[in-house]
DNA sequence: GATGAATGAGTTTTCATTCAT
DNA sequence: GATGAATGAAAACTCATTCAT
C-alpha cells in the first residue's frame, strides 16, 4: 500500500517533469536558451516557477537534462539500428532510415541538437558539451566499426579510414536533414535511405 | 596634404574597427553571443565603451557586421577555389583544401559560422540568418554546378542529383573540420584533399 | 476565508502601490521627472527595484499613473463644488474655496499638475498630455457653462463669452496657487474666495 | 585698428553666440531639456562642440544663459510698455497688447518660459529659478503700482490689494496666451486687449 | 509541498565633458 | 583657436533565484 502509494507519486512526479521539459524543449527550440525566461516556462508548463526549481537545480541545470536526455534517446535509437540486421549495408541502410525518422519526429529538438554536437551553441555550459559529445564520439566509433568489418569481409574497399567513413556518411546525413530543417517543404532529406547511400557506394568516378 | 591626413585618420579608424571586431570575434566565439557584455569587449579591445558604440549602433549591429564580413571572404574565397582551375577534378580539389586553410587559419570563427550556417544559434537575430543563408545557398548551387558539368563531361557518374552531391561534400567537409575544431589536436581535417574527395570518387562497393 | 485572504493580500498590493506613488510623488514634485532615477524611487519606497518593474511597465507608466490618478481626483472634486449649490454665484464660491483646499493638501502634486497643464513639461511622454489636457478643457466647458447660465439669468452681466470667462477666472486662481506654491508663508491664496471673486464681480471701473 | 580688428572679432564672437543660442532655444523648446544633447545643439548651430563648451561653461549654463537673456527682454518690453502712457487705463492696454506680440513672436520661448515662470521644470538647476523669479516678481510690483497709482486717483475702484490686481491680470493674459500656445487656431488670445481688460473693468454683476 | 512575490546583480545604452591634435 | 574622438559615469530595465506563507 505504501509502497504503491510512493509509487503512484513517483509517476505523477514523472509525468510533471516530462511536462516541464516539454515546455522548455518547445521555447528553447523556438526561441534560443538565452530568449527563454524561467518565467516563461512555468507559465507554459502550468506550474508555480518554485515547482520548476523543486524539479532542476537551475537554468541550466534544466537545459543540460533536456538535452541530455533527449540525446540518449538518439544515441540508443541509432545504435540500435546498427545491430537490427546482420549485413553491413542493411546495417547502414537501417541507420540512414532511423536518423530521418527521428529527426521528423523531434524536429524542434533538432535545431538543439545541432546547435549542440555542432559546439554552435559554445558553451552555454561547459559540462553538457563534453558529456554529449563523449557520447557522440562512442557512436561515431560504433558506425565506424560497421564499415570497418565491412572492410574486413571485403564488403567494402577500403578508400579510407572507418572512423573517416563514419564521420562522412554521419556528415552527409546531417547535411541533408538541416536542408530539410531549415526548410520542410523542400524534404531535403531522402524517404529512400539509397539516395545517400548511392553517393557512397557507387563513387563518382569509375575503377580503372 | 590635407588629403593625406585625411586617409590617415581614415586608417586609424580602419584599424580601430578591426581591433574592436578582433576582440569581440574572439569572445563570441570564446562564449559565445549572450554570454559576452558590450563592457567586456571594450575592455578587451582597449576602448571605453562609448567607443564601441560610435563604431556600431549596437551589440546586435556589432555581431551581424563581424559575421557578415568575414562571412563574404569565406565565400568569395570558396567561390575563386572553384574557378581556379578548368578541370572539374581539379575544381573540388581546390575547394577541399581552400576550405580547409581558410578554417585553419580562422578557428576561431568558425565556431561562429557553424552556429550561423547550420541554424544552431536560433535567432539572436532574424535578418542575419537569412542573408547569410541565402549567400550559402548560392554557393552549394556554385558547387552544384561543378557537379552538374562534370556529369555532363562524362568525368563524374551520375551517382545522384548535382545539388545533393554539393551538399554531400560541403557536409563531410564540415563534418571533418568540426572534429577538428573541436580538438585541434587531432588533426581530423585531412592536409591531403584526395582524402576526402576519395570517399566521393571511389565509392564503397565495386560496380558489378 | 479564501476571499478574505485574497482580498487581504489586494489590499497589501494596495498599500503598497501607495507607497511607490507617493515615493516617486515627492521625487518627482522635488526634482523633476527626469532628475529621479528609478533606483531613487525604489529606495525611497524602500522596495527592490525589481518590485518597482512589477507594478510600473517602466518609468514613463508610473508617472503617467501617477498624475492621471491624481488628476482625476482633482478634476472629480472641483466639478463636484460646481454642483454643490443651486446659485451659480454660490458655485463659483464653492469652487474657488474647493481649488484652494485642495491645493493646500497637495502641494507637492500641484507643481506636477501645473508642469502638465501648462505644457511645461514638453514631451515627456507624447500621450499624457493630451488625456490631461482633455479632462482639464472638459472642466473647463463644465466651468464655462456656470458662467453660461448665470448670464441666461441675468445674474451676470455678458462682459465676455463664457469660456472666456472661465479661462480668466481658473487663471486668476492658478496664478495665485502658484505664487503660493512658490512661497507658503506669503500665504498669496485668500482664505476667502471672495478676494478672488470680488475681482471678477465688481469691476474696476465704475458703469456710467 | 587694433580695437577696431578686435570689436570686429568681438562682433563675430557675438554672432556666434546668438547662432548656438537660436539653435538651443528652437531645440530646448521643441523637445525640453533633458531630450536635447550637447551634439544636437551643436550640429544644428553648426558648430563644433568644443566650440560650444567654449562659450558655455556647460549644458546648464547654455540654459540658463539663454533663460536670462530672453526673459530679461520680456521684462525689460512690458515694463516698457507700462510706461509709455500717462493714463493708468491706457497702461493696462498697452502692456495687455504687448504682451501678446511679444508672446506671438517668440512662442518657441514661451514654452519654456511657462515652463520657468510656473515653477514646472522644477529645479532643472537651484539658481534659475530664484533669479528669473525675483525678476517676475520685480514686474508684478510695478504693474501693482499702476493698480495702485489707478485706484490713488479714483480711477478703479479698490476691490483688492493693488498686488493681487496685478496677479489676478498677467494670470488671466497667461491664461489666454497658454491656450493660444496649445493650438494656435484656436487663436485663444484677443487681439483687442479689451477683450481682456472688460472682464477686469466692467465686473460680472451690477453693482447695487 | 506548492506557490509566486520580492530581490538586486548585471546588461545595454546614452551623453555631458575633456583634451590631444 | 577650433575641432570632434574618446571617455566612463549613470540610467532604465531584465530575470535567475530565494523563501515566507
Amino acid at each position: 500500500m505504501e509502497n504503491k502509494n510512493l509509487s503512484r507519486r513517483q509517476k505523477e512526479k514523472q509525468r510533471q517533469r516530462q511536462e516541464m521539459l516539454a515546455a522548455a524543449l518547445s521555447l528553447f527550440s523556438e526561441k534560443g536558451y538565452h530568449n527563454v525566461s524561467m518565467q516563461e516556462i512555468s507559465e507554459k508548463a502550468e506550474f508555480a516557477i518554485g515547482t520548476l526549481y523543486k524539479f532542476f537545480k537551475n537554468k541550466e541545470d534544466l537545459y543540460k537534462v533536456l538535452i541530455l536526455e533527449r540525446a540518449e534517446v538518439f544515441h540508443v535509437s541509432l545504435s540500435a539500428a546498427l545491430e537490427n540486421a546482420d549485413d553491413e549495408i542493411e546495417k547502414l541502410r537501417n541507420y540512414v532510415k532511423a536518423k530521418g525518422e527521428l529527426f521528423r519526429e523531434n524536429v524542434s529538438f533538432i535545431r538543439i541538437y545541432f546547435a549542440e554536437t555542432r559546439g554552435a551553441s559554445f558553451n552555454i555550459m561547459a559540462g553538457l558539451d563534453n558529456e554529449i559529445r563523449k557520447r557522440y564520439g562512442q557512436f561515431l566509433n560504433t558506425l565506424a566499426s560497421v564499415f570497418e568489418n565491412g572492410i574486413k569481409q571485403k564488403k567494402f574497399k577500403k578508400i579510407a579510414k572507418p572512423y573517416y567513413l563514419a564521420v562522412a556518411l554521419d556528415s552527409i546525413c546531417n547535411g541533408f536533414l538541416f536542408l530539410w530543417v531549415e526548410d520542410p517543404e523542400f524534404n531535403a532529406y531522402p524517404e529512400d535511405p539509397d539516395t545517400i547511400l548511392n553517393i557512397f557506394f557507387k563513387g563518382l568516378i569509375d575503377p580503372i
